[in-house]
DNA sequence: ATTTAGCACTCTTAAAGCGAGAGTGCTAAG
DNA sequence: CTTAGCACTCTCGCTTTAAGAGTGCTAAAT
């Protein structure tokens, strides 16, 4: 009894897949009916109260049929569904979808957001990395007006940052040139978050730099590297929510689309614990941790760089969703994507 | 009687200022009780039937109260309201909110998306402008890996664009560096457009450069050229549409939304005729030529760089919103973002 | 001549009542 | 152990009903 048969195994999975369907609870008739188990409608009753009491399914009111519980999706994601394979004819839309892959880093998460979203029907999201982390790639400060200078950062696959600086009315062309070639020279090649502890100690900057630049280098320096460390995310398909039967209630539309649009919350919703491990992870419900969601699945999977976890995909839909069919969508996209990062630089 | 005299005009006013409040037909008594204009329910009941005749309000069933027409809304606006004046405490709340302006060019577009959302409880937008006819201010190839090059564009006020180039295997670093100055010298300075047309002439190209680098010069630069000049767009508060009333229907918010999601819909939106002049503009209900959003109006106005307009604001709400306090944030926030965009550079 | 009070009429909306239908659990027979 | 039968429960959609809000019209008042 604790563990479950095979007769029950294939219950839930009926379950299952009959309400993804349908949104609605499953009736003991309909099981006998559409699915050839060769059982009449009793047993399967009999079975169904089996699986409520262990908590895989339950009932919205006493005389409706079975709704299946988080856990009885877990145990479904974890032990029976078979990944689905997605279509020749699906695997070639996506990789088509991908027209101009020497785009900026930003149009290539855009696109892939709006890939998931299209061929899952639900809320496809695409985060890039902190950039933290990253390494610079190069570097150059240049003068844009009378008294504006523009620090141009190129980190690593070709994620561009760009900040303003105040242009001391000392400085000079030559002055500039020469800071740049220094900055070069020693800044590039290096992580983010390296460079900005380097910065902050005068010590360090010191050692580097000529007695004669230092002066002029340092703050400007620091302000130029003073951008924005933080992942950027992309998301699509805000309006496949209303497709969804269970998403009728207003306030919770209202919610679920307010954590939408709120970056913080969002990339904790994608930024699953396990050390970015490759692979796809199932969130189901409350596993998510947010209370919002808890009508939601997060399916996601990391993409890559240079054989490293690099950002992180998705796709959030209801409890109720394809588990095999989006798995598989976002397993391929998140290869395709490493590919399409991969194409693009190195 | 085919032009308004007082007495309508403030029950018209009156009418759209409860309207506004409560979503609901407006009845004569309600605004014989609150609004002291010294006349009965009955003669404000003539009045309102003399308005519907005329068109400006109407009737959603016989025994229900007026509620105004785009016509009303049109006439009120045109000439009826006085534009609110923002108090001290909201307006630094918006320059607050410019936290910092030296960031990516970028970030000021998201700020100001999510200012405009905040303060007015509806949908705010920020388009940035096309880049065809904006100026290049700095060109730039390096090469990031063995086989790649990655040309990083700046222009005009601060507007990045990269793209991804395959390296021949025969260029060296030095005819890197020969190309890219020479490329400085001739095309910093131009608009995009401009270089568009001359990148694509043979002629033009010759006449620029030394027969030796014009082999290796043409096709490399049209791919780095070959950028989106599309304007970009950021959308903030969509949640808040679910507080609106008027938008239970879960089908239309679908329209709605879905709308909100494509690009070139929502530039449409935004992008007005008249020539992009100064000032704010407000288009109503059907104005605004586009289905879903017949229930909505839309506030925009120009933002500028260098005294010229460059992109659009706006705020997109419901019809019944409240115009004069709108019109007045958008007024206030596209001087305040224009500010800032010059401050940034120039 | 305009304004106002009064009144009959209309239409919406919310609540209540009702019946059909779907699905269950239990029991007894196969 | 499985299945047929049956009584029971609960939801859902339908109609009915009553209350309430607001109007338009008419006749009196200013």
């Amino acid at each position: 009894m604790s563990t479950l048969d095979v007769r029950r195994r294939q219950i839930l999975e009926a379950i299952i897949h009959c309400h993804t369907l349908t949104a609605q609870p499953v009736g003991s008739r309909v099981i006998a009916k559409r699915y050839n188990l060769g059982l009449s409608a009793a047993t399967i009753r009999n079975a169904m109260a089996d699986l409520e009491e262990m908590g895989y399914v339950m009932q919205p009111h006493t005389s409706a049929g079975r709704v299946p519980t988080e856990l009885g999706y877990r145990f479904y994601v974890d032990s029976l569904m078979e990944v689905g394979i997605l279509s020749e004819a699906e695997k070639i839309k996506i990789r088509l979808s991908y027209d101009d892959v020497r785009r900026e880093f930003e149009y290539l998460m855009e696109q892939t957001s709006r890939i998931l979203s299209t061929i899952s029907h639900y809320v496809g999201v695409v985060m890039s990395p902190g950039l933290q982390t990253r390494v610079l790639k190069h570097f150059e400060i240049f003068q844009v007006s009378e008294d504006k200078l523009l620090a141009v950062l190129v980190v690593e696959p070709g994620v561009i940052r760009n900040r303003v600086l105040e242009k001391e009315e000392t400085l000079t062309g030559e002055d500039l040139a020469k800071i740049n070639n220094a900055l070069k020279a020693r800044f590039v090649g290096r992580s983010l978050i390296e460079l900005q502890n380097l910065v902050d100690s005068p010590e360090q900057m010191r050692s580097m730099f000529d007695q004669q630049i230092f002066q002029e280098v340092s703050s400007l320096v620091r302000d130029a590297l003073d951008v924005t460390y933080d992942p950027e995310i992309y998301l699509q398909g805000r309006s496949n929510i209303f497709s969804q039967p269970e998403f009728e209630d207003l306030r919770r539309m209202e919610a679920i689309l307010d954590i939408l649009e709120k970056k913080e919350q969002l990339s904790h919703l994608l930024d699953f614990s396990p050390g970015m491990e490759m692979g796809v992870y199932v969130r189901i419900g409350s596993e998510i941790n947010c209370e919002a969601m808890e009508q939601c699945s997060v399916i996601s999977a990391a993409y890559q760089w240079n054989q490293r976890p690099f950002g992180i995909i998705g796709v959030i839909g209801p409890t109720r969703m394809e588990y095999p069919r989006i798995v598989s969508i976002v397993d391929y996209t998140a290869k395709v994507m490493s590919q399409m990062l991969q194409n693009r630089l190195v």
